[in-house]
RNA sequence: UCCCUGAUAGCUCAGCUGGUUAGAGCACAUGACUGUUAAUCAUGGGGUCGCUGGUUCGAGCCCAGCUCGGGGAGCCA
């Protein structure tokens, strides 16, 4: 006979039915109740044993994280917690656990705890639920994209282009560190290396992915993507993924367009799939929050502030027009911002950020048309001569989750931008060609999976949001 | 990397103005109870007070440095 998921057997009505529950110990109660969980669901069944028949040696087994094995017969439950349980006839112990040593107990941990047990803590119910969301939202973003005819890319995972001005990048090497080959001039000569040259961790895949979207129109990557900033942030990682689409014959309107479609999609996917999770975690935030003071609480409890994204519009700005609201708000009036807005041209702090979304939008907002001195080099110029066609998403609470732009596709405007900014135009020869042989108006962005991951579990912190966070001085399991 | 903050039992935390033997809840062990819901009740075991040095008659508590955690900033997704 097959195990029957724990997740089915709450549903079902099939009551005097035998069924084989296998599944992890949670508690065991009042020596009789057996709260197990197969990770199918974040609740628990509750399997019923007769302690005067069963195996005295045997009941003292049935610690906190034991796997077993149950068969017996499923009934309407005689207690008042819950609607089934199972009325135990044969029970084995597959695994042991050691309660004395095993960290996890029937008991509220804290998340710092858990990151440092992060082999044991899929087994919680909020780690459950989060992967559960993780994994929806990863699956809802393939079939946002293949419903629309878009091909999956998968760009290189090492790169020999140092020139993408994305971050500090991680060299990847087999030279021998303690007799590194030099060149007459002093300097290691990676004309020894795997690779023959210097080669480091992808950055980000979008100079690759516009050469694919250059022939199939629409593409987009999903995949790891590396930095070896020293960042020490709860929404940074040295190891994360990355959505980056990238469209032929697509302006910036249109990349606003994807940007705000793919994630109101893929938010109402959660919402539609993920009903037990979401409300499990809408629970743990209302009950974490009560600790807070009343100003500090979300207006919006979590599964309304997804629905909320939903029916809302993102607000569309330009930077300038953006300066002019901060320039002009109370906030900056009173000097209540640590770096007051003077005038135009200033990089936006997270302060400003955080002032336009939370405080006087109050809903993701997309920002476009920054000045060309604190954006990269491949973006669109405008005619202004002073911005370039860049966007960038902000959420609540998150910050930028998503930053893109419509591509410089005039050659020499281009090499002129690449020039002024330091960038070698001879490493990136292959990029340089989409340009020379039939170029096209194209635009993309990148979006930051565990970003999103954050926003629609409201969790605080990207390392609980992935399986084994790799941070700076970290990177354990 | 910078600023703030913290480190006391397996976990969560208390520990007064520097003063005798460092406490609680949970977890664990033993027993009782047996339709419980993180079961309950009783009893018990459990500590290099992060590390190093200093001040002091005396340091968990004061000072310095270091390590690690958390929050914020920068960099960004």
């Amino acid at each position: 006979m097959q195990r029957t998921k724990i997740v089915d057997l709450l549903k079902s009505t099939d009551y005097g039915k035998e069924v084989i529950v296998k599944g992890w110990v949670r508690t065991f109660r009042n020596n009789q109740f057996i709260a197990i969980n197969d990770g199918s669901t974040t609740n628990n069944i509750q399997a019923v044993v007769d302690f005067n028949t069963t195996d005295e040696t045997k009941l003292k087994r049935l610690t906190t994280g034991a796997a077993v094995a149950v068969t017996g017969e499923l009934i309407e439950s005689l207690g008042k917690g819950q609607k089934v349980e199972v009325k135990v006839k044969q029970l084995e112990i597959l695994g042991d656990c050691d309660a004395e040593k095993f960290p996890l107990q029937p008991k509220k941990h804290s998340l710092e705890f858990l990151r440092e047990i992060a082999h044991l803590r899929f087994r919680t119910n909020t780690f459950n639920a989060v992967f559960k969301v993780r994994h929806a939202l990863a699956f809802a973003i393939h079939q946002f994209f293949n419903e629309r005819g878009y091909v999956y890319m998968h760009t290189p995972i090492i790169t020999a282009s140092d020139a993408e001005g994305a971050g500090e990048m991680f060299k990847v090497t087999t030279l021998p560190f303690d007799n590194t080959p030099r060149t007459e001039d002093g300097k290691v000569d990676f004309k020894e290396d795997f690779f023959g040259r210097a080669t480091n961790l992808t950055v980000s895949g979008q100079l690759e992915g516009e050469l694919a979207a250059m022939a199939f129109g629409e593409i987009y990557t999903f995949g790891p993507t590396f930095r070896a900033e020293n960042s020490n942030t709860t929404r940074h990682l040295a190891e994360f993924w990355m959505i980056e689409p990238e469209v032929a014959f697509a302006d910036l309107t249109d990349n606003m367009n994807l940007a705000e479609e793919l994630l109101k999609y893929v938010i109402n996917y959660a919402l539609t799939n993920c009903t037990d999770e979401l409300e499990f975690l809408k629970n743990r935030l209302l009950e974490e929050e009560k600790q807070k003071p009343q100003d500090e609480r979300s207006v919006l409890d979590l599964i309304a502030k997804l629905n909320f994204c939903l029916s809302n519009d993102f607000q569309r700005l330009t930077y300038t027009e953006a300066i002019d609201i901060l320039k002009n708000s109370n906030h900056n009036k009173k000097k209540k911002f640590k770096y007051i807005i003077e005038s135009w041209g200033a990089d936006l702090q997270s302060e400003h950020e955080r002032y336009l979304v939370e405080k006087h939008f109050k809903k993701p907002v997309i920002l476009t048309d920054y000045p060309k001195e604190i954006k990269a080099f491949y973006m669109r110029q405008n005619e202004d001569g002073k911005t370039v066609r860049a966007m960038d998403i902000l959420f609540p609470g998150i910050g930028e989750i998503v930053g893109g732009s419509q591509r410089e596709e005039r050659l020499a405007l281009l090499e002129q931008r690449m020039k002024e900014m330091h960038i070698p135009a001879e490493e990136l020869h292959w990029y340089l060609d989409t340009r020379k042989f039939g170029t096209a108006p194209h635009a993309g962005f990148g979006l930051g999976f565990e970003r999103l991951v954050l926003f629609v579990t409201g969790m605080t912190n990207v390392r609980d949001v992935i399986a084994f966070p790799r941070t700076p001085k970290s990177a354990e399991f």
